[in-house]
DNA sequence: TTGAAAGCGCTAACAA
DNA sequence: TTGTTAGCGCTTTCAA
């Protein structure tokens, strides 16, 4: 090892290396490293070894944000992801089918919860939006996406996912909330029941709402008078659902089968009905499968979701979008899947 | 709005504006724009809202990564996250919990899956670094970190979580395995049971050996010969473990006690037990706590372990040597704990 | 096949 | 209080 070489070791190995040092090493230029570096024709076979093998001496690393900056198209190869919570198995399921066809190409991912504050749905689009992501994945939760629009117009990619955007017209992916609600109530009216619940989330969620409108529209179709219908509404959490569910059937003339409209809700309703001992006396469908349905007692009939779907979906959109697609902006609708498990199959009291 | 207004901010709707735009139609120098973007002192009230007017009428947004290229200390404000999977729902907390205490400081996460493939873990660790992040927090499944050891000496800061890392000192926040493994043991044990099995994972990860050892560690400290204990590693998934659990449970001498070292196996272990009727019969402890478990019947016994604790601690340390720490690295240990369910309880058949 | 010079959007250093 | 110049690490452009 030559004195010089050992000279920019010792420089590389307390701060970071750059081109230059790598071209110094190789005894080349600093566009020739360059090109080895991005595989760009042009250069030797016995210049690229050289300087393939003073850039491993150096452990130099490209630095792709100094690149981007002046790249043509100024793309950084990371996109920002927006979920309700990185900790949501529904979320992170989405989460895992973005990362996994969008790291193919080398696109890394931002993830950030939201957790139900627009102004943080604000403040993290203009995070990432600061560090010049090349398109964005988002669960809206504002009121209006209006403030996105002079992003959108720039023709940064966007896609929504769960939820449509308000106040902008852009890609969205979301699952059939309205006809796999009407599902869930068709089924529990197929097994005899005519005194059904819903059990519901906050109204100021749209999938909330769209999940009440197909049940109750169900119901409508089915000749079932909506008003002698409990619809119970702002259940968030295990707790709220769980009190809710237990007041409705120890009144009087109960429901005989109940529909939850999210996960939280069904796990509310599950443990009113054990508390109750009436898990295989009362039908219950929820919506949004999950871990271990298919082990309690009896089994959990749901409406499923299907997030890796809706997850891979929205990745190729966005990378359509990337890519030039310049079509009109378009709802894409997964289907919902209504899954027996028991619980929804058990009949009236005769 | 004047023709030179309208001017900007037709460029602006077009192109991303930079800061030549933003003083140019404020009428100031650029530096002045930059003090006024960073919140640096020194700029006259005046200036200070003709430059913020501007700036808003242009959409205008600071480029992070053109800034961090020449600002001292080069902090990009990120940092990434290695997973096993982030659809995983023990991963999926820690990231929750890393994002909680790094994101008031303004850093964004961006986050990977290893998916087991050590050559995933390598690409991954070299893609972030590309992206210059401020710092890594990961989990290992190489054989070996020694790869990231030109990093870690220019002072990268790195964090290993669940498991420590091989060839390399660096911190590490990880779960009191072997303890909480010994804990199911003697709990078992002080049921009554003498006639435990262990089902485990495969014994190239770190955690899985740990917990094994622990387990038959306290079995030595009972008395009672190991020879004479099933211990079945190698169970990767529900299925594997299912079949496992079945041979050992219908073979003469069946356990009554059963330790299952992590979720999918517990899982496994639930799906034989029910076939079999045995779930109130045969106690099971599983290591690593999953929703609704108090929700089966019988309750199921489990080392809980607390990802969000390990997530914060991780957080908290990277943090520390972001902001100049400089002791000798160290493994922190975020204990266990024994929740009891009913499953876990089940006293030998007298 | 190679490299020198300019410049991406910004901040540091310094000057006015 | 404000602005000018240089330069961060890289790619583009263009000349050799």
């Amino acid at each position: 090892m030559t004195t010089m070489s050992n000279r920019y070791q010792a420089e590389a190995a307390k701060n970071r290396p750059t081109m230059r040092h790598v071209a110094a090493l190789a005894g080349v230029g600093i566009k020739t490293v360059s090109r080895v570096m991005n595989d760009e024709p042009g250069v030797s076979e016995a210049t690229r070894q050289r300087v393939l093998g003073a850039s491993q001496q150096l452990n130099y690393q490209l630095d792709m944000a100094a690149g981007s900056l002046r790249r043509s198209g100024r793309q950084t190869l990371s996109i920002g992801l927006l979920l309700p919570s990185v900790a949501n198995p529904f979320s992170s399921e989405i989460h895992r089918a973005l990362e996994d066809t969008l790291a193919p190409r080398g696109i890394a991912v931002f993830a950030a919860s939201i957790d139900d504050d627009p102004e943080r749905e604000k403040s993290l689009v203009a995070a990432f939006l600061g560090r010049r992501v090349d398109g964005l994945v988002l669960t809206p939760i504002a009121k209006s996406q209006s403030y996105v629009i002079p992003e959108h117009s720039r023709d940064l990619p966007m896609v929504f996912i769960d939820r449509e955007p308000v106040g902008l017209e852009a890609d969205a992916v979301v699952t059939d909330n309205a006809v796999g609600a009407a599902k869930a109530a068709a089924h529990l009216i197929a097994q005899g029941h005519t005194k059904l619940a819903y059990l519901g989330d906050r109204g100021d969620i749209q999938t909330a709402r769209e999940r009440r409108r197909g049940f109750t529209e169900e119901l409508g179709r089915a000749g079932i008078a909506t008003s002698a219908i409990p619809l119970r509404d702002g259940l968030h959490d295990e707790e709220s659902a769980r009190l809710a569910a237990l007041e409705l059937l120890t009144a009087e003339d109960a429901p005989t089968a109940i529909f939850s409209s999210q996960n939280l809700v069904t796990f509310g309703v599950m443990r009113a009905l054990k508390e109750l001992g009436a898990s295989k006396r009362v039908a219950l469908v929820g919506f949004d499968d999950f871990t271990l349905a298919d082990m309690m007692d009896p089994g959990v009939t749901v409406i499923a979701q299907h997030p890796e779907r809706i997850g891979k979906l929205a990745a190729e959109r966005l990378l359509a979008r990337i890519d030039g697609d310049e079509q009109a902006p378009q709802t894409y609708v997964v289907p919902s899947e209504l899954i027996l498990r028991g619980s929804g199959e058990i009949r009236p009291p005769s």
